[in-house]
RNA sequence: GGUCCCGUAGUAGAAUGGAUACUACGAAUGCCUCCGGAGCAUUAGAUACAGGUUCGAUUCCUGUCGGGACCA
């Protein structure tokens, strides 16, 4: 594309375009020619240039991998409430937090993913509070409900009885709101609140008892989705960080006071607001323990960078947080990033809670794995592999398709989950990249050996051309998805090297080709393919399979 | 009231300011006596509206309309 170019040479757009592609020709690099369409000017690669880059590196496992960077990475993701379940929004916020790590990691990033658990607060004695009352002693042993999902139970519980204390009252003259604010229920939660901050001992017991639960159901889906994590952090540990600092701030004259004695930041050069940081009471607010929390992370892991993978709903909130540690002097707060994802809509509207049309993340794993085994039988192409084989298959394949449908959007976006489609096996899928891998797999099984050696012959085909191309930008798409912290770059990328292989697989013999040095050629695509899909996908937390 | 995000075929998604706007699902038509048809090929179909900047705008700016979020 000459354009630019055309106030230095002062000639017109294909003229200019010749110019170039003649002084390059000279130059002793890879060309085999050039063309030129309107502004545009088309340089034609060597085909020896692509035979080498394939003799070279086809059976380089390495292949794409980022110099180490000696640059420390925290990814925190997940950092769920104890008071429920994981639902849609929250496998969105899992599958992009890992990957993400995955493929930071892969860039040479030392990389370090935490998960802050929110463990604390009014909402979590909500369902303390209706257990104690109304669960007559339930466990997850007694019940055989995962302890996510009865601890969940009891919050809803709590919500129910609560909308009946207020409707009673609203029934007997009270205003709504008064109503809402002297309902028994919510008065005893707050009450609880109060004795677990006082550290009264059944209260804590009671809440240990609880999280216990919600935490064996958490590991059991973390498990299951295959993410984890290097650190936890837990609210009931940080809720009182910050404070220190709040003073740091007045003391350097980043914060102020006001007549009432609460304490903010005045944002408004930087196109915000002013910024309550501290209470007047003393007491923290959000912005508080999250400012600890930051430093905290820093010290611990001398980090120099800070993702957080928030939902966008929090943009103006992390903003907020950025400028103030920078303001504070931080060095790592230039390195804080907030990666902001959009909302998952169903095709309904909005996820509510109330309503009842929150998609529960268990429930959904479970869907995906009966159609993936339902889709497997039909096809019937997995006769004698074991039935443990056979169960692995099928939740592999069922999260691959859950896992590629969401990844595969770019993050910042809002998207829709259709549940239909989201299991559909056919297309830009999981499966789709799935299924080349295991076609590859199954012809390099009957390929034998003798190939690996045979002399490759310098001539390609278009279409293994096209192939060679797509495997050579791996390693600059692996550093796009790194730069834009952005999984769906290697979903996209995946997909068109699938879809470049699978043409070259219909168009041209692979195994009956009668040519040894093409069919060496061929062979070896093949597995370069094979091995690179393999990699990507693991940068996306999927499990690519033999067999389907 | 203030701030921010988003509007691309029937649907879901792609496109560092560059070529004839890419892909999939859905629709229509072909391809298994041939290495795995969960595949491949062909066809039809879109940048909300009105201005502006630019040689060139899906992309940047302004306004209108529509959707969403956040802050009192």
């Amino acid at each position: 594309m000459v354009f630019p170019l055309l106030r230095f040479s002062k000639k017109k757009p294909e003229e200019t375009a010749e110019d170039i592609g003649n002084k390059l020709l000279d130059m002793n690099l890879p060309l085999a020619g050039f063309n030129v369409v309107k502004g545009f000017l088309n340089l034609v690669i060597q085909s020896d240039f692509w035979a080498a880059f394939l003799q070279q590196e086809w059976k380089n496992a390495q292949f794409g991998a980022g110099d180490k960077k000696s640059q420390k990475v925290m990814v925190e993701y997940s950092s769920p409430n104890t008071n429920k379940p994981l639902h849609l929004g929250h496998i969105r916020n899992i599958l992009l937090g890992y990957s993400l790590a995955e493929i930071m990691n892969a860039s040479g990033y030392d990389v370090t993913k935490a998960n802050l658990i929110n463990d604390r607060g009014i909402h979590i004695c909500k369902s303390m509070l209706a257990w104690k009352l109304f669960g007559g002693g339930e466990t997850p042993e007694k019940s055989g409900l995962k302890g996510d999902h009865l601890v969940g139970k009891y919050y809803v519980e709590f919500d129910k009885k609560y909308k009946a204390q207020i409707a009673e009252r609203i029934q007997n003259g009270i205003e709504e709101k008064e109503a809402e604010k002297e309902a028994p229920l919510l008065k005893d939660a707050q009450q609880m609140l109060l004795q677990w901050e006082a550290g009264e001992p059944d209260t804590i017991e009671l809440w240990k008892t609880m999280n216990g639960w919600v935490y064996e159901g958490f590991d059991k889906s973390y498990q299951r989705l295959g993410v984890d994590f290097d650190k936890f952090y837990y609210e009931s540990d940080t809720y009182k960080l910050g404070k220190d600092l709040i003073q740091e701030g007045l003391e350097k004259g980043v914060f102020y006071t006001k007549d009432d004695g609460s304490i903010w930041i005045n944002l408004t050069d930087d196109g915000l607001d002013e910024k309550l940081v501290l209470r007047k009471d003393g007491t923290s607010v959000y912005i508080t323990q999250d400012i600890g929390t930051a430093d905290k992370k820093a010290e611990e892991f001398n980090l120099d960078k800070s993702i957080y993978v928030v939902g966008n709903e929090q943009d103006y909130h992390f903003k907020v947080l950025f400028l103030i540690m920078k303001k504070l002097g931080r060095k790592y707060a230039d390195g804080m990033y907030h990666l902001s994802y959009g909302m998952v809509d169903l095709p309904s509207g909005k996820m509510k809670s109330r309503e009842g049309t929150v998609v529960d993340a268990d429930d959904l794993m479970d869907e995906m794995y009966s159609t993936a085994k339902a889709k497997t039988m039909e096809l019937g192409k997995t006769e004698n592999l074991s039935a443990v084989e056979l169960e692995k298959l099928y939740e592999n394949l069922g999260l691959a398709a859950l896992k590629f449908y969401i990844l595969k959007v770019d993050p910042k976006k809002r998207m829709l989950f259709n549940p239909e489609d989201s299991i559909d096996f056919q297309g830009d899928t999981g499966p789709f990249v799935l299924y080349t891998n295991a076609r590859i797999q199954s012809i390099l099984k009957q390929a034998g050996d003798s190939w690996k050696e045979e002399t490759a012959v310098a001539e390609l085909h278009v279409f293994e051309k096209n192939v060679l191309e797509v495997l050579y930008r791996y390693p600059s798409e692996l550093e796009a998805a790194c730069k834009s912290y952005s999984p769906a770059v290697m979903c996209h990328y995946l997909l068109e090297l699938a879809k470049a292989f699978n043409r070259l697989y219909n168009e041209l013999p692979m195994l009956k080709e009668t040519d040894l040095g093409k069919k060496s050629n061929r062979l070896k695509i093949a597995a370069f393919t094979s091995s690179t899909i393999k990699s990507g996908l693991r940068l996306l937390g999927i499990q690519a399979v033999d067999r389907m």
